[in-house]
DNA sequence: GTTAATCGGAGTGAATCGTTCCGATTACGA
DNA sequence: TCGTAATCGGAACGATTCACTCCGATTAAC
């Protein structure tokens, strides 16, 4: 139960991007320096993320992306999919029929796809915009304040 | 952004055994052969979910295993926990401290928990025994509404 | 005490994932 | 107009994890 780590780099490399160089262009070689990403890595994502439409990429000298899309259009489900491809929890979770044996009779079949479409909304929900935002640590209650601050600073 | 296939045999072994021997005792190969699964998957299946308490093993001949808790109480998220360790989409999403280098400064690491919360809600939302109602396929338009009210149930 | 059937863990093979490298394309400067 | 340099794009390699299978330990029944 877990998400390709090339998708939460992704993410990354995304709410640096539109932190970053919002509006201005930039390359894959200032956020990989910016988010600590290998440069061959972030090269990659940028061209999947360019395939899936997100970014808009400029070649040559002096190119680079920007961002297709303002901030608020562009969620998480977006990135993860550009990514990851589409989102199925298990090879039953898509609306195609899948090659089950138990296909007609199977009764779980349709309680996965229920659990899957409350997982897209969920990463539906959350924009590279509220990425800005700072939510403080549950868990931690008493630091959000401090953490507050660190947020602002580190984001500049 | 797909969960292991294990964890998806587990679910429909557990569903089976929910089903099929209710309260008595029922033993691997005999879910082996109601699921269609290889028997020595069914074995390791029963193995792990023994470990984790949710079935309670008898060994010996005439053994075998039932439910330790009644079907409304056992949950999607019990069974792929089981499997599968506990539900984290990234190395961050958990509770815990991570190893990550941008720990304070991160941005994304609040969202994931969410995001990881409410995956793990929507898991837990599906009891045992909410798999054997049936729900309709929702592909099939004139089965929409049907499909609202079942979501609904299913959420409690 | 013996037998037989079951669970439990260790080992092997395969597939996927993450990383890295090299070529194709394009704008800038002479 | 040509050469150079910097970038994106796709292909190949290695590593890790996963799925599967086999064999031993355990225990109740006869």
């Amino acid at each position: 139960m877990r998400m390709s780590s090339l998708a939460d780099y992704a993410v990354v490399l995304m709410s640096a991007a539109a932190r970053h160089c919002g509006g201005m262009r930039c390359n894959a070689r200032v956020l990989a320096t910016e988010t600590g990403l290998p440069l061959p890595t972030a090269q990659k994502l940028v061209s999947k993320l360019s395939a899936a439409g997100l970014i808009e990429s400029v070649r040559g000298a002096g190119g680079g992306f920007r961002l297709s899309r303002p901030p608020a259009a562009i969620t998480l489900a977006d990135i993860v999919e550009a990514v990851d491809g589409p989102i199925e929890i298990t090879v039953c979770a898509g609306e195609h029929a899948s090659d089950c044996a138990m296909e007609g009779s199977c009764h779980v079949r349709p309680h996965w796809q229920i659990v899957n479409r409350t997982i897209r909304s969920a990463l539906a929900g959350v924009t590279l915009a509220s990425l800005g935002q700072h939510i403080p640590d549950p868990k931690r209650p008493e630091h959000a304040l401090d953490l507050k601050k660190v947020g602002e600073r580190t984001s500049t």
